[in-house]
DNA sequence: GGCCAGGACACCA
DNA sequence: TGGTGTCATGGC
């Protein structure tokens, strides 16, 4: 694991993807509201949400934030889950609240003790904390999901059961800290396991080759 | 009609 | 700390 394999991962994705454009939204509450009604959820559903808040022009902290649970549940219903997404809305939107919204001053916090923070609203998971600070929030640190460990677990790199923390340490340690690798990284792994590394693996066409235990070392 | 999707929490041993 | 059940809609 001395020598680093995930650089010339990166670049055979974006040499075949290209920049993905990862977080999709118009602001950073857009980012956020995302990020929490994503869980375990296809993004489609997401977005049929999202447009609704848009078009109810709820989509700002200060008027979310008046929206009663019923209601926001109501509300969310399209993304699944959602009396749980309801109820870590609110929770995170007390959590704004309590910092008077203000995200630019958020933003200026220092990573670690923001992410424990995050990590200690209700419904608020590593991977949702760790989106946030990285897509909203603008801070580097490693988002992994369910994709990445699929994807790196089959390529061989890691153990399938590796832990969150684990695995986010593996890319960590391995990639220079820097904000625009750890936003596109993430995305291009997202984009390659929706393409070729579902839960039957289709490695026809995967772009990854030579660095993937399935692929044919030329 | 079954399976899965850009997780997290509660409860248990 | 690790395994299992629960939460739920919509697309394919």
């Amino acid at each position: 694991m001395g020598d680093k394999k995930l650089p010339l991962i990166y670049n055979q994705l974006y040499d075949a993807y290209g920049p993905q454009g990862w977080w999709p939204a118009k602001t950073r509450f857009e980012v956020m509201v995302g990020a929490i009604l994503t869980q375990n959820t296809n993004w489609k559903n997401v977005e049929t949400v999202i447009a609704e808040l848009e078009k109810q022009k709820l989509l700002k902290p200060e008027k979310l934030d008046k929206v009663t649970l019923q209601h926001l549940a109501h509300l969310i219903r399209p993304a699944g889950y959602y009396n749980q997404k309801a109820k870590t809305l609110k929770a995170f939107l007390d959590y704004l609240k309590g910092r008077d919204f203000n995200l630019e001053k958020l933003m200026r916090r220092e990573t670690k003790e923001l992410r424990a923070e995050l990590l200690r609203i209700w419904g608020v998971g590593p991977e949702t904390a760790d989106a946030i600070l990285l897509y909203a929030l603008e801070k580097p640190i490693f988002v992994v999901d369910a994709y990445t460990r699929r994807v790196f677990s089959r390529m061989g790199y890691v153990d399938e059961k590796i832990t969150y923390e684990g695995l986010r340490g593996f890319f960590e340690q391995q990639l220079d800290k820097d904000l625009e690798l750890f936003k596109e990284f993430h995305a291009l792994i997202d984009e390659l396991a929706k393409r070729h590394c579902k839960t039957t693996p289709e490695c026809a066409g995967c772009p990854v080759s030579g660095l993937c235990r399935f692929s044919s070392k030329t």
